[in-house]
DNA sequence: CGCTTCGTTCACTGACACTGAACGATCGCC
DNA sequence: GGCGATCGTTCAGTGTCAGTGAACGAAGCG
């Protein structure tokens, strides 16, 4: 069992795509390859149906992904403990994010905590983004920055750190992509990808709203579990997505349009376990609110 | 993060031994001793106190061979049913064994069952001898072949597969080493080893009896939660063991022997969840009666 | 003070991890 | 429908590093 493969598998399971998983991996698009399916062969059969334009999960890919993932995270956070009790360091603290904008703020207060309170370590993962809280809640993450609204009550969360546009993610065919802006009105009979698992249904109403303001339908389509695989989708003309602005320049695709949306922007702030607020999470906190901005 | 040195890490971890890490790798001394020191120049801290004469975990190793164990069995058994389930089988069935012997057994079970019952794919692991009935109540394993007596009443247990002869492993300078037999009333204030963790109480008599027939008593001694461990005080003159017979050929030791012990033998049969009595646990334990003999 | 049993060091070598270039496929587009 | 772009795969070549065997020092034993 070779840790290379896994990780290949796992990173290609989100990413769906073998050059972006290359360059994740520092390796050639080709090494990804045969990675993969070396992988396959030990298995004894596909993990992913693939043509040269577009890769999925098989079912028995996506079963071995969600077997893999927690034991996964779990050796990483094991070693991340080890070296941290080496250096004499009491107290790891589990950060999470959930996109490339989230991430890049999370890693500037991670490193402004390396000066401020060298005492706690902070270790750095990206939360999967079909249950956006059940990690959180099984303690795999200490605190999460995430999209607002967060109404749970088990969970608390800061104030707002980041704040951006929304856009529209549509197929440069749609008819609305060549329009410079859109209004959620405009969303009346577009069908909006919707989400598989079970989200909270503010948070599914907020990020694929079911009516307009003038109480129009907005349909929902296919549901998908993964933003690459939402992409795909909306590449392939199967339905379009609303997505924060960063989207369009961290997630280009050729057949992807982002129409500029005017409607409230997402806001992004910290959230963690209502009970566990202790001294490291509140460092954290206070470290990114004077970070982030 | 190679998951070789993982590996070799959690063998040394229970095996204590450089040369024995390195049969059960297949391969040198010189390469584990490499991996292992990798391992901890990546962690930062020494994970193993070592001399030339003896291997203990440090604290920090003890920790991180804790947090990994669960994982690195958890990848294991994700590989084994997605590789199960290519094959077309719908049943893995996770069989533990406690020692060499028991280990022999089911692998002769396991290898009748692939005859008897292709459609179930049988998964072979050795049961950590600190707590021996939680992983099989976690779920980790469905049967595994241990020592009676097994009195739990969430557990249910099959008849007597195996028994053999116990006997008592002492340095060899002690006063019953030179005995060609011993009772238990011999043991009247030789410190027997006891056992790290919690176990039932019934269970850590019948392996470390507190009192001789006649009620004198057999002190306990340092707590161990390893047999190779156990092994190790008992070669430096620590305490003694009890141990069945066939720790003599399979774990021979130059400063320990093992002296045939004149009391009941030990009995090994298969336990199982008392809810969770399938078929596939069903099969095993119908194989194992007709090929175990 | 030899003898044995360990873990470690070190120079060497063969396997294989990894690459770049070429190839075939599948799109979209004019 | 042919052209260009994008993507996954194949393949031969190469540099690296995984893994070895021999030598060595330390530790216990008699």
């Amino acid at each position: 069992m070779d840790c290379d493969e896994l990780d290949c598998f796992l990173i290609l399971a989100t990413e769906l795509h073998f050059g972006r998983t290359a360059e994740r991996m520092r390796l050639s698009r080709a090494r990804v390859s045969q990675l993969v399916q070396r992988l396959e062969r030990r298995v004894g059969a596909p993990l992913f149906a693939r043509t040269s334009r577009r890769v999925a999960l098989t079912t028995l890919g996506r079963r071995l992904r969600d077997d893999l993932e927690p034991h996964q995270r779990g050796i990483k956070a094991a070693m991340a403990r080890a070296i941290a009790s080496a250096k004499g360091i009491d107290e790891v603290l589990l950060v999470g994010f959930t996109n490339p904008l989230t991430g890049e703020a999370v890693v500037k207060a991670a490193e402004a905590m390396r000066g401020r309170h060298p005492d706690v370590a902070v270790e750095i993962c990206e939360v999967p983004f079909n249950d956006p809280f059940g990690l959180l809640r099984q303690g795999e993450f200490d605190v999460q920055l995430t999209a607002f609204p967060v109404r749970e009550s088990d969970l608390d969360a800061g104030p707002v750190l980041l704040s951006e546009k929304r856009t529209l993610a549509v197929h440069k065919g749609h008819p609305l992509a060549g329009r410079g802006e859109v209004t959620v009105e405009d969303l009346a009979g577009v069908a909006l990808l919707d989400f598989e698992g079970e989200p909270p249904s503010y948070w599914r109403d907020f990020h694929a709203p079911p009516r307009t303001p003038s109480g129009r339908e907005i349909p929902r389509g296919a549901a998908v579990g993964n933003f690459q695989e939402a992409l795909t989708l909306v590449g392939a003309g199967k339905g379009a997505l609303l997505s924060p602005a960063h989207a369009a320049d961290y997630h280009p695709r050729p057949n992807v349009v982002y129409v500029p949306l005017a409607a409230e922007p997402v806001d992004y702030g910290l959230v963690w376990r209502a009970g566990d607020e202790n001294r490291a999470v509140r460092a954290f906190a206070d470290t990114a609110r004077k970070v982030v901005a």
